[in-house]
RNA sequence: GGCCAGGUGGCAGAGUGGUUAUGCUGCGGCCUGCAAAGCCGUCUACGCCGGUUCGAUUCCGACCCUGGCCUCCA
């Protein structure tokens, strides 16, 4: 059960071969590290793709790599550098930072430069049918020769026109129409081509992509709301204007934006949050959770405030994890979570509900009273979190946090002195190591069988 | 102006025509030498006004408000 924005509504999802099922999903352009906003579809994508495996035997998700555009010339300009220099930097980390996010690689992640003859081929077709048209070196979509234009994004042409606010490049014919090919000049990047040296536009590498890696038509195609217009509309007109009218997507998918503080991330009100500074204080694990928690098409609110509270979410579950091994014995994950669970999550990837079962299932756990009980609540809650890239760390290694900066040969001296101050009922000693302790940043937690230490949560969010 | 979302308890965030979402916080309790961790309980939730209904937060209509897109954007 999926919502199409196509249709606007939630349907059931049937691929086209369930043999080969496909999915395909805009992936960054290389030009700067990627913000929360761009790991929002990354992991959102990442579980579908999770989901769709295990119930086809083949599915293939391509997930492209934009490395020729002018934000990228822009870039590499400004820091004096070739243009690759800028995409491999980029696109390396993007990998490191979406693996840290549990983000696994797509079946294919194609790359824009690796397909400029076929963007070409599908120009040259495009101007064989009359869906496009060349001037100066340019070759424009003529959206006028598309009747379905709009169906996406549920626009009209007339309309735009009349609410248009920017000025309409003088050799387009309709102001809708977009650039296909333009020319170049150096330093920009360029190829030869029957228009003459020069670069592809916008659009064309999903659409050539999509053909090249999944096919004609794909059964999911998605990415951000954002894209909905003019994105992935002028995909569906290339794509099926050159393709002699076959569909390009049966289901389109759109997640929604990450606001930080209620107001939308954007470079001009400098709130971008970039994933890779965010991870050198908060663990990969906590923003992939609090990606996931609220549904995908809705908005999210990023927040100091919203970090720490999923941070002592994160804790308490592996809290239970841990505490459930140290009284049951080891815990392994199940064959598949609760039925509860995978249904919510098939039902257009409710992600908060799914954690609401994860962790109503971590309660269950924490109340268990025999092993038996502990073992099959512990191995639904891992398997769950298994299919989210949630809980795979070890509880206890978790919960340490990171011991960076702290001497545990003293931790463990004072713990050892409180545990003989305590023996020798000298509370007040024994409380005030405590205090020193925590002073340090170090949280004592007295349990059955001694005293174990843990760094304060305010050190690390 | 056009198009599209959304307004839920202190906060975040699901969902449903009649029954506990879940998480975080606060408060009370169990446990503890005291704590911490964990558990239990708890805090008169569904923007406003009509309508349909035995019954609406959930369906229908009007209204108010918020956000997004229409230009590069995940």
């Amino acid at each position: 059960m999926l919502y199409n924005t196509l249709k606007r509504e939630k349907q059931v999802f049937v691929p086209q071969d369930p043999a080969r099922v496909t999915l395909y999903a805009c992936g960054p352009t290389v030009y700067n590290y990627a913000h929360i906003g761009n790991a929002r579809p990354a992991v959102i994508f990442d579980l579908l793709f999770r989901l769709l495996q295990q119930r086809y035997a083949q599915v293939i998700y391509a997930r492209n790599i934009t490395d020729v555009d002018d934000k990228i010339n822009t870039a590499a300009a400004e820091q004096k550098v070739p243009i690759e220099v800028i995409s491999k930097r980029f696109s390396d980390a993007y990998h490191a930072d979406m693996a840290a996010l549990g983000v696994g690689l797509p079946s294919v992640e194609p790359r824009a430069t690796d397909h400029i003859p076929n963007m070409i081929r599908m120009i040259e077709r495009l101007l064989e049918s009359d869906h496009a048209y060349e001037v100066d070196g340019h070759v424009l979509f003529a959206v006028e020769s598309y009747a379905d234009y709009g169906l996406l994004s549920g626009r009209d042409m007339q309309e735009m026109i009349a609410g248009a606010r920017v000025e309409v490049a003088e050799f387009k014919r309709h102001p809708g129409d977009f650039v296909l090919w333009k020319p170049s000049i150096p330093p920009q990047p360029g190829w030869d081509s029957p228009w003459g040296w020069g670069r592809p536009g916008w659009h064309l590498e999903c659409s050539v992509m999509c053909e090249e890696h999944l096919g004609e038509t794909v059964d999911i195609h998605g990415g951000g709301q954002d894209l909905v217009f003019p994105h992935h509309e002028n995909e569906i007109a290339q794509s099926v204007c050159s393709h002699g009218g076959n569909v390009f997507a049966h289901y389109w998918m759109h997640n929604g934006f990450v606001t930080v503080n209620k107001r939308k991330m954007s470079k001009s009100l400098g709130n971008t949050l970039v994933v890779h500074e965010l991870l050198k204080h908060t663990p990969g694990e906590v923003l992939r959770y609090l990606l996931l928690s609220a549904h995908y098409r809705q908005p999210l609110d990023w927040s100091d405030e919203a970090l720490v509270r999923v941070r002592r979410t994160i804790d308490r579950i592996y809290g239970v994890l841990r505490d459930a091994s140290s009284k049951h014995g080891p815990v392994s994950a199940a064959d598949s979570p609760s039925d509860e669970f995978m249904e919510t999550l098939l039902d257009d990837l409710n992600t908060p509900q799914a954690l609401a079962e994860l962790n109503n299932e971590a309660r269950r756990l924490a109340n268990a009273e025999n092993q038996e009980v502990a073992k099959q609540s512990a191995g639904k809650v891992l398997a769950a979190g298994a299919l989210m890239g949630l809980f795979q760390c070890d509880p206890q290694a978790w919960l340490a946090g990171d011991t960076e900066g702290v001497d545990e040969t003293l931790i463990q001296q004072l713990i050892d002195e409180r545990a003989v101050a305590r023996e020798n009922r000298n509370f007040t000693r024994a409380d005030e190591i405590r205090d020193q302790l925590l002073g340090m940043g170090i949280v004592l937690e007295d349990v059955a069988d001694g005293c174990r230490w843990r760094r304060a949560d305010a050190d690390r969010v």
